[in-house]
DNA sequence: CTACGATTTTGCAGCGCTGCAAAACAGCAT
DNA sequence: ATGCTGTTTTGCAGCGCTGCAAAATCGTAG
């Protein structure tokens, strides 16, 4: 096991010093062209590459940036996870996944003590145990961008959909399909349950837009947003004695859920019971019937997040706390609006 | 922003060496009560927090370990990184997570200069464009565990499940239901496509054992395993003359996309055709019809690569290279028994 | 040919920790 | 006391790099 090729072996190769090759290395301006040259064939010719530990030790940053969700294998935060570790990696940072599983202490854990780690430079982070207060409640040196469930308290970035309108589109498609008993699975009437509570906010008032009554039996609540939840809320629907025609549920994996204990009771989709997804996840697009939904820009949200936290770990003085929103829009597919292309029989 | 607090401070607070401090934080043996009760409490007191980073290069390691997979997105992944994340960071480890593309040039990349980045200790990697030659060129002095798709060539620990005895279990099933035009969706006859071609063996196998013939025009290739490929080739295959009744996907994506094809063609699942896959990833458990798969224990994998690749990182002179076999069941769904009980009660 | 500002290069200290080997200490036998 | 072991503590160097400021070099004008 031969000792790396470090700084120095580079510099006496070259004839320079060790501090002359750092700068080319790195880009520097003022470096003539001759000794870049020099340096160069030098670092090319012993293969060098920099010791990313002791660059970081000597800056006092790591070059990671950490990205917290609650769950990974949920898709919507893979598929999120692949677009900031795209943008990261574009921009000379390394990304560390953690997964909370929703666990307050451990979620309190990574925002509290955050910068003292000195693993990442800043965190992106989509709590889901902590409420308003616990958030609050950050390391104020921790660069943080927070994603979907909260808002901002002025210390953190915050970047998430317009959750009151998107609902309130989802919920309206299924009113303009002429459904009358819409219910609603996802509602989270407590402290951490925020993006929830707005879900449920948009789902009033498009019944109110239009002169409607809510029907407070038809609105659920479930823990996670999960499948099984799905699935269980539905079936709790249909025992109802009136039960619903549509269906508006907080995420896809709710709505797979739903329709799935649908299926397996021998009712139709959408014809029996319409249903209607959030977030736009590949299962969606492939599933029996294929779910209608409402779609956030998560390539943007992704790319957005990364470039707010660079910011922030950049600046000396931290920028104002922005509330970003990104765009979504719905997309209809069959589980709304029927099969496109009719099944032989 | 306040200077952190370093090991001299607690030192100089407790009135001993800051090495001893040292000793104290990383719980060495030779250390009195006295002297680490002390310490402690100045520890305590200044709240003082190891720099990873400082430990990291003067240790000459970086304490983390490379995740290096295809696709993110995929279930079967993001399934299995849950895993690795808990294990390794029960090890003290943190996971870098890397996304390839399965693009040949990224995957090289990682294994020919692993060890020089010093950004990871250690690899698990699950190659895709890279074959059997490319992989064997891989940085001696990196510490590399291969998962699923390749065979050891004697520098690395492999981990994967019986793909030849799997793939022959999963379609014995199928010729145990009284199908007889199986068909594979899932090939890839190619130096890259080691895991398909072994898959298809054993599919040969399972005829061969019954004195059956195979039907060359039912095996199709795929680029992927995801499901448009899935859907795509079902497609193919029942715009056949004499389409099959049975089809055996080499993964859930594309049983999944194939399903999809079948139903939006009107025909029914299994009763017109009886579908298997492979990986058993949640969305299986609840697609309509829920999918029948060969289940390899996931948790397994992801363990024991991890712990393979920390007894390599930890070891001076490398262990030999060792061919591990996880189990794997046979998971009986809807997708080939039908409906048994509507589940989700 | 000298002076002076601008540009390029260098030397050194130090980021915070651990490896190593020496030093100090303690316990016990002589 | 003295010597001898074994345990505990310490000092120092250095991991490989970058920040800083001084030093060297260059270019131009006087």
């Amino acid at each position: 096991m031969r000792r790396e090729v470090t700084l120095r072996d580079v510099a006496e190769l070259a004839g320079v010093s060790s501090r002359t090759v750092s700068n080319v290395v790195n880009g520097y301006a003022n470096v003539t062209e001759r000794t870049r040259v020099r340096v160069q064939r030098a670092v090319d010719e012993l293969g060098y590459r920099p010791n990313v530990l002791a660059r970081n030790l000597a800056q006092g940053r790591s070059g990671q940036i950490a990205l917290v969700v609650p769950y990974l294998d949920t898709p919507y935060f893979s598929e999120l996870l692949q677009s900031v570790i795209r943008t990261a990696r574009a921009r000379g940072y390394n990304v560390l996944i953690d997964q909370t599983d929703g666990d307050p202490e451990h979620e309190r854990a990574f925002i509290a003590h955050g910068s003292r780690r000195l693993l990442f430079d800043g965190v992106i982070f989509s709590p889901l145990g902590l409420d308003q207060q616990a958030l609050a409640d950050h390391d104020p040196n921790l660069p943080l961008v927070i994603l979907g469930e909260r808002t901002s308290d002025g210390t953190f970035d915050h970047i998430g959909i317009d959750d009151v309108a998107a609902s309130r589109e989802a919920t309206e498609h299924l009113l303009d399909l002429g459904r009358r008993r819409v219910a609603a699975i996802g509602d989270q009437p407590y402290a951490t349950g925020e993006a929830a509570q707005r879900r449920t906010r948009g789902f009033r008032e498009a019944f109110q837009a239009r002169g409607l009554t809510v029907r407070e039996d038809l609105i659920i609540s479930t823990p996670r947003f999960n499948r099984k939840d799905g699935a269980q809320a539905m079936a709790h629907l249909l025992d109802l004695e009136d039960p619903p025609d549509a269906v508006f549920c907080y995420s896809d994996l709710v709505a797979l859920g739903a329709i799935r204990t649908l299926v397996s009771r021998g009712l139709r989709v959408p014809d029996d019971v319409a249903v209607i997804g959030y977030d736009d996840i590949e299962d969606g697009r492939y599933s029996n019937p294929s779910v209608t939904t409402i779609s956030p820009d998560k390539e943007m949200i992704a790319t957005t997040a990364v470039e707010r936290l660079l910011l922030r770990i950049g600046s000396s003085t931290p920028p104002p706390a922005v509330e970003l929103r990104a765009p979504h829009r719905l997309i209809v597919r069959e589980s709304t609006a029927g099969r496109v292309t009719p099944p032989a029989r």
